[in-house]
DNA sequence: ATTAAATCGGATATTATAATCTGATTTAAT
DNA sequence: ATTAAATCAGATTATAATATCCGATTTAAT
């Protein structure tokens, strides 16, 4: 077993990457979501009502309801998302498991991990969702 | 959530970093590993049992019994004990968790994080256990 | 032989994540 | 008003990872 990012954050990231290559204002219901991502509804469900709470995603509720995202696509870093569901945990855990690592008390690995941890948190913080709309919708179309 | 590592990997990696450090061919019981590291003796044990049927810890039984590393700590990479515990996974599968994911039908993010990936990969693979020797000292002194 | 201390195998318990279910509330259209 | 379709809140279930327990076996020393 190895995750990086908990399913919860998977499925969100999905379904965000999603909204915003759909490109609109109006809300998508969570069953087409899941139908079009192939992933269970009511999980989805539940992930984009917390991610509701968080700011992130716009909800509209009753008939004709549904999610869209609370900004434009370009102002919503992957972080963003990371940090909503699965928070920081990544970047401040030793990856070794070992308590208190840190430049004071180091875990063997420290430099040459933290330096791949830096690129990866750079990575996410730097790409907004707007970058990733062609693939997505490549990629969707294909599962 | 988040893991790179399951926790038993990651206790895994401690104690053959830890058997490395000692640098020594006598075998250690699971039970001072254990109190060393302050990681729970049981878990540790089950971990050790796993990784000597993998080929990589020595094992003697009965009284004065324990583990050593199967071979010198120069000739044991991170990775190997990665593989035998998680397995490769964490290279294999895609971070956003979309089925299929590969060159041809890559997820939005397959070319950015699998430069990263790849580059983790390299790390794990080129280091082995005999260069964290003195590291290793260091941090379970202030355990 | 007996004892002590260890690995080992298998079962069990505990905890966290993932997934589902149920019912309440909201809202648009008829 | 009534109906239909959605979010939402909370409870429940299922599954996997983590951790512990127990007894059998092995081995060294007395």
């Amino acid at each position: 077993m190895t995750i990086i990012f908990s399913k919860k954050c998977e499925y969100g990231l999905q379904a965000c990457l999603y909204l915003a290559a759909l490109n609109t204002m109006e809300v998508i219901p969570s069953g087409e979501i899941a139908k079009k991502l192939k992933i269970p509804k009511e999980f989805i469900s539940k992930i984009l009502q917390s991610l509701t709470a968080s700011g992130l995603i716009y909800s509209k509720k009753g008939k004709l309801g549904g999610f869209s995202l609370a900004k434009n696509p370009n102002k919503i870093k992957l972080i963003d998302i990371v940090t909503a569901i699965d928070g920081l945990e990544l970047f401040e855990r030793c990856v070794l498991g070992f308590p208190n690592c840190s430049p004071d008390t180091p875990c063997p690995v420290h430099d040459k991990w933290g330096e791949l941890r830096t690129k990866a948190y750079q990575m996410l913080t730097e790409e907004t969702l707007d970058a990733f709309a062609e693939k997505t919708l490549r990629k969707i179309k294909n599962l």
